[in-house]
DNA sequence: ACGATATGAATGAATG
DNA sequence: CATTCATTCATATCGT
């Protein structure tokens, strides 16, 4: 079996983001003749409602909103979509339970020796992540306060804290200029986490892949 | 097109393949992509490290290893290429879920006729609301035979019989229901309300169920 | 080269 | 909160 745990290798950073498609809410009737794909019965978030639910996660330190706090935020992510609250419940847990499983994988062997970089990762600084996104510019029409957060007035603690920013930087750092001879494994990598981040918020460029792959008309 | 719905087919007998130590990593050459695109490549396992994993799959009964296991086969398949983590952990999640897939096709299909490429449902029906709710119907845990060894550990939790579930039905029911501009909660957005299933672990109830019908129908 | 398939990756939903 | 299942997307690979 396996027993020799040796050091946690570096692990290579992965980046990788999906396209997701904007689901038509233009009310059922369309014009895509064929077959209606994806939009199955789960809820697809829209762009942005995922936005919103990541600044909420990240630059307000929402974790475990409660009851009211759900339906604030689903009453205003339904401008965006249709969404329920159970939706915005299970976002939020997913989202805070694959940040920590992620960094459980990498972390956590109890191993007295730990060459690797620095151990940044080990850190828990419940720093505020305002992540340097200052001009967001959202296509949204700039009416009172559309931005993003503030669903409401949270009235009170609703946990600050816990901000782990294990994920700020969204730019890969793999160049690593060298790479010339031979193939070193990887310098230093963190390895998964620090990958999901915010993505899909900028309208401005268009991160997609290439190969534009035709799943349906979305309007 | 007919999408794929299902596979129900098993990986070809073709192990005949060579080794691929992962040629990424080694900078860009390949295509463009001048910026970092982490759309780089995704985790290429090698020969070895796919008989690895499937021994430890089938010889060790392993299905879903935990953080540290996972940290462990990692570490170990890494002599072999590169790896992380996570493509341990989704590696052993795909490949449960696909053979389950598999099996619950050959032995739930009866044979039968199957009109499949049916498609075109005019379903423009909007029904949103239509969460599942909890459904009484578990799983139970019968020990199916794997027809294989486990000497490992097994969590004692796979098995999962045939549930059969026919409620693959999709429509193209992503219209969102009032969507005013405002934060307007009041109008038909119920939804995901009476759970009980998430009574001890799920703090909110708040929305009225006033709907009898529909959650508790049927004597 | 293209299309089908196999499979890695991601995530919504759900359970314990 | 951790773990797991199902479904889907994206892409590498193979067959023709």
């Amino acid at each position: 079996l396996v027993q020799s745990i040796m050091e946690p290798q570096q692990q290579q950073l992965h980046q990788q983001q999906q396209n997701q498609q904007q689901p038509n809410e233009d009310g059922g009737s369309s014009k895509s003749s064929f077959l209606c794909r994806q939009s199955s019965t789960r809820w697809t978030p829209t762009t942005d409602q995922i936005r919103i639910l990541k600044d909420l996660y990240y630059n307000n330190g929402v974790r475990s909103p409660s009851a009211e706090q759900i339906q604030r935020i689903s009453a205003r992510l339904r401008q965006y979509g249709k969404i329920e609250g159970k939706n915005v419940f299970y976002w939020f847990q997913n989202h805070k339970a694959r940040e920590r499983q992620k960094k459980r994988f990498i972390t956590d062997i109890p191993m007295q020796q730990r060459g690797v970089v620095n151990g940044s990762w080990r850190s828990e600084d419940p720093i505020y992540n305002k992540y340097p996104n200052i001009s967001p510019g959202v296509p949204s029409p700039s009416s009172s306060s559309p931005g993003v957060l503030a669903v409401g007035q949270m009235s009170g603690s609703y946990g600050y804290g816990s901000v782990t920013m294990e994920k700020s930087f969204r730019d890969c750092s793999i160049s690593a200029g060298g790479s010339g001879t031979g193939g070193s494994i990887g310098p230093h990598n963190f390895g998964w986490v620090g990958v999901d981040a915010y993505s899909s918020s900028y309208p401005y460029f268009d991160k997609r892949k290439s190969i534009d792959h035709e799943t349906l008309e979305d309007e």
